[in-house]
RNA sequence: GGACGCUUAGCUCAGUGGGAGAGCAUCUGCUUGACGUGCAGAGGGUCAGGGGUUCAAAUCCCUUAGCGUCCACCA
């Protein structure tokens, strides 16, 4: 039944046409309504580019999930989908249209979505294709786009029903302005950083007086914008000056002083310009005072008719050349250094501008409020917890969400206003007389059709969805902490106001993925990893068991390929030990596991291990914790399964007891396919290969996940520990004394009361193969005596042996032991620990004191052995 | 100004109330019939500093220091 394995894991060839594999027989659509029902939805990629290993991280922790619990028995939906990514798609578009000569305006709001749409095509392709290197279960049966035409009529509904709730409204406001998109953008789409500016005093002319009230800002260029200027009523300073007048330095205009209490008298003069249209709190003053809001800047970010002289200009040249300008008419009086936290766009990074604007905004406490009832009753669950507090704290002090954007690539506004009377009219479907009306020429915020992607992707607003009763609320969200803000809150207070519940049981955070110094990845530094090239050199697997098992929940990641090349190499173990199995495997074996009632003890030391080993990993996966499975895997797979179990069972195979030999591999390969089906959420690719030879299961993928079993008799297997306890001893002294293995040794062994201790003629065949030791008759004296675990074992001299050596190991281990026995002497002589510690505690403590005496004791008679020699 | 995270072997990170762990790196030995991308061994850490709780602290609490992240409208 099987063809050789070749000898070295190849990961191009075991992974070529698996994913059509899975496709054509298809393995991944939630297809079975007699199931349970587990759902997954994809946090959804934009389409402005390939993934990178970020992606390739936050899918390949759900691809674990969904097919872990597909393993386990549900109907698992994993629902792929894709974002339009509003602004980011079309900065990309219009850049890729400038490199052609080409402005968005030459080809019009139509023309322009065509060419978005064609970008969007191509890169859905090939974000699919990458999908499929990694393997993802993902099913595409459902798949979905932001701006396809269902998700598009959940996006208008829930406008249409929010603007009559009185929960969207528009209003005059400032606003962050991004002066290259052009458009208005929410509060957490503005990246503050910290920049050394000028902190600019001014001289302001108090006018008919000869006084000068000094008066500072960070950005001059606004001076052409302001009112008047503020200082606190009860402001002795400048109390005699309520109700005159200055002259603004920069437009010789002359404005009121005023007075009110917000004003700090101890910061800077205690005198505050006031530009009303670019400054928030400016606004919110001139509001209570009713002040006049101007603006002297242009969309763009160009200097207006106010600016004089500067008209057209550039707003930080402007800046520069007004400073120049005041300096030399000596209305500078100093100018200070000063860093501060200015915004920038996070998707051109140009500064971003607080300007007057109208928008549309969700009226956000409401909303909030709701979540925070119900996650603080019985709430999301996330993990790692701590991740609940920046949720609920971000919820807590929320600002109302500003969701109008001036692009064209999004869900078109359904506002329409009357071309005379200005009336606005909001409803699915245009007015009945629409030549009369202009529909908004605005979109919405890319997160606004994301915040409903948990239940618009399962069929919501057709409320006799079938999906959307099976699949709502979603049993896990999988997703970076660095979209709890954007996302996360978003979902959960659309899914709580229109489905009346959150949208998750659990919410799994992980970190970032960094460079190997720790820096984070981006475009800039250069330091970015393209997923695809890590899987040509190393395979979806080895790259795929890297990410997800060398972090712990939470936390950021490293990303180093040595690393990499780690887990490369246990798979090429895991691929070896296979080959080895199936090596040994005779014509048209089948595994069949009632075999196993005759099993040794041997075969019982490695299922007992196994059996705990389900118990840890299937713990630590329901857990999300894929670290813990993964190392309790590998440690499993390497050292008890490779190291142990193999090492041993070659004695067995290679002996001429058929039946013998038949239970040994059928526990060989009742553990691998164990292995391989707790390897397979991580490694989809490679233990889909081996399995196929192992198995005549259509894929392991649609298998059972393995559970304890149930029947296996608890079993002594002290006897096998005792065993390679001697190994691991015979080996050492071997070393150490460079007693090559041609040259045998002869042993005899002492159980823990004293009395010889016989081996079974399977242990003394493996102490030949293994360590070349041969049991005989040997007196103590003038030998040497070790102590392994719960026995000693006599070793005759060898003329090799160097005692001064031996000496100096003894002491080392004598030295150990010593602290050991005090460590245990003094906790079993405290009365306290006796009377409040657990019984088992005392008793395991007990135990080892004992072991360390006994060995102890060994040690102590050998080393005055020596010494009288 | 708030909130959170990190500080453990040379490097990257696990561990989280009762004997300090892994991978890589280092050193020694090995043509063992699955694997030298391997096998068998070894060395290496007052678990950031200080205080407290406890019979018992790397682990819980407080505090200090350093590093990092996020949030926040101070001219």
């Amino acid at each position: 039944m099987t063809k050789p394995l070749p000898t070295r894991y190849d990961h191009k060839h075991v992974e070529s046409g698996k994913y059509d594999f899975w496709m054509k027989h298809d393995l991944f659509s939630a297809k079975s309504p007699e199931k349970p029902p587990f759902c997954i939805v994809i946090p959804p990629p934009n389409v402005t580019g390939k993934l990178h290993l970020g992606h390739a991280w936050d899918t390949a922790l759900q691809d674990i999930i969904a097919r872990f619990k597909r393993m386990q028995g549900f109907d698992m939906l994993w629902l792929a989908g894709m974002d339009h990514a509003g602004i980011a798609t079309q900065a990309k578009v219009e850049a890729r249209l400038k490199e052609e000569g080409i402005s968005k305006y030459d080809l019009g709001r139509e023309g322009f979505l065509e060419q978005a749409w064609a970008w969007k095509h191509t890169y859905a392709d090939f974000i699919r294709k990458q999908w499929a290197t990694l393997g993802l279960s993902l099913d595409y049966s459902r798949e979905r786009f932001t701006l396809d035409d269902g998700l598009s009529d959940a996006v208008k509904k829930v406008f249409v029903d929010l603007y009559h709730q009185g929960l969207i409204y528009q209003g005059e406001r400032i606003i962050n302005w991004d002066p290259q998109a052009q458009t208005a953008l929410s509060n957490i789409e503005v990246i503050h950083k910290e920049v050394e500016g000028g902190m600019y005093h001014f001289r302001f002319k108090v006018v008919d007086s000869d006084e000068i009230l000094v008066v500072a800002t960070t950005r001059p260029e606004t001076m052409f914008g302001d009112v008047c200027v503020f200082v606190h009523p009860l402001d002795e300073r400048y109390k005699h000056l309520h109700g005159k007048m200055v002259i603004n330095p920069a437009s010789k205009k002359m404005m009121p002083i005023l007075t009110d209490s917000y004003i700090d008298q101890s910061f800077g003069s205690g005198a505050m310009k006031c530009t009303p249209a670019h400054d928030p709190n400016d606004f919110s003053l001139a509001q209570t005072h009713h002040l006049e809001k101007v603006l002297c800047m242009h969309p763009d970010g160009t200097m207006n008719e106010l600016a004089g002289q500067y008209e057209g200009l550039d707003r930080f040249e402007c800046r520069t050349q007004l400073v120049k300008q005041l300096q030399e008419e000596d209305l500078v009086e100093r100018i200070e250094k000063h860093i501060h936290q200015v915004g920038h766009s996070e998707r051109t990074d140009v500064i971003v501008e607080p300007y007057l604007s109208k928008q549309w905004f969700v009226k956000m406490k409401p909303l909030a409020q709701k979540v925070l009832e119900k996650q603080h009753h019985n709430g999301m669950n996330f993990v790692p917890e701590r991740f609940e507090k920046t949720f609920v704290q971000w919820l807590e002090n929320i600002e109302d969400w500003c969701i109008s954007r001036q692009l064209w690539w999004g869900h078109r506004i359904p506002a329409y206003k009357h071309k005379v009377t200005e009336e606005i009219v909001v409803s699915l479907t245009p007015p009945q007389n629409m030549d009369d009306y202009i529909q908004d020429e605005d979109v919405l915020d890319t997160w606004f059709s994301s915040a409903l992607w948990p239940f618009s992707t399962l069929g919501w607003p057709d409320e006799s969805s079938q999906d959307l009763k099976r699949f709502f609320p979603n049993s896990v969200l999988v997703t970076g902490y660095d979209i709890i803000f954007f996302w996360v809150a978003r979902m959960a207070f659309m899914s709580e106001h229109f489905m009346n519940e959150l949208p998750f049981k659990d919410v799994l955070i992980h970190g970032l993925v960094r460079d190997a110094s720790g820096r984070k990845m981006s475009k800039s530094l250069g330091n970015g990893v393209d997923p695809m090239d890590v899987v040509e050199k190393y395979g979806a697997d080895a790259l795929r068991f890297f990410l997800t098992t060398s972090s712990s929940p939470g936390q950021d990641l490293r990303y180093m390929e040595e690393k990499v090349e780690a887990s490369w190499n246990f798979i090429n173990k895991l691929w070896n030990a296979s080959r080895f199995v199936l090596m040994n495997l005779p014509e048209g074996f089948k595994s069949d596991e009632s075999h196993l009632k005759d099993a040794s003890e041997l075969d019982l030391w490695l299922l007992t291990k196994l059996d705990a080993t389900i118990t840890q990993v299937s713990d630590a996966m329901e857990a999300y914790d894929f670290g813990l499975a993964g190392s309790t895997l590998v440690n499993f797979t390497w050292n008890d399964f490779c190291s142990w179990s193999i090492e041993l069972a070659k004695v067995p195979l290679s002996g001429h007891d058929d039946h013998v030999k038949l239970v040994t591999l059928n526990t060989l390969v009742y553990t691998l396919k164990a292995i391989l089906k707790m390897l397979h959420p991580f490694m989809p690719f490679v233990s889909e290969e081996i399995y196929g030879q192992l198995s005549d299961e259509l894929s392991i993928s649609v298998s059972s996940y393995p559970t304890p079993s149930q029947s296996m008799k608890k079993v002594d297997v002290t006897r096998v520990d005792r065993l390679t306890s001697l190994i691991s001893a015979l080996r050492e002294l071997r070393l150490s004394q460079n007693i090559k293995k041609a040259n045998e040794l002869i042993i005899s062994l002492i159980d823990e009361s004293g009395h010889s201790y016989k081996l079974s003629e399977l242990e003394a065949d493996i102490l030949v193969k293994m360590v070349n030791a041969r049991s005989g008759d040997i007196n103590p004296e003038g030998a040497l005596t070790l102590p392994i675990l719960s026995a000693s074992v006599i070793v005759s001299m060898h003329e090799h042996m160097d005692m001064s050596e031996q000496i100096t190991k003894l002491e080392t281990l004598k030295a150990q032991l010593e602290k050991e026995i005090a460590r245990s002497k003094a906790m079993l002589s405290n009365e306290s620990f006796l009377a409040k510690a657990q019984p088992s505690k005392v008793e395991a403590e007990r135990a080892k004191a004992s072991e360390y005496q006994r060995q102890y004791e060994t040690i102590l008679a050998q080393l005055d052995a020596i010494l009288k020699r």
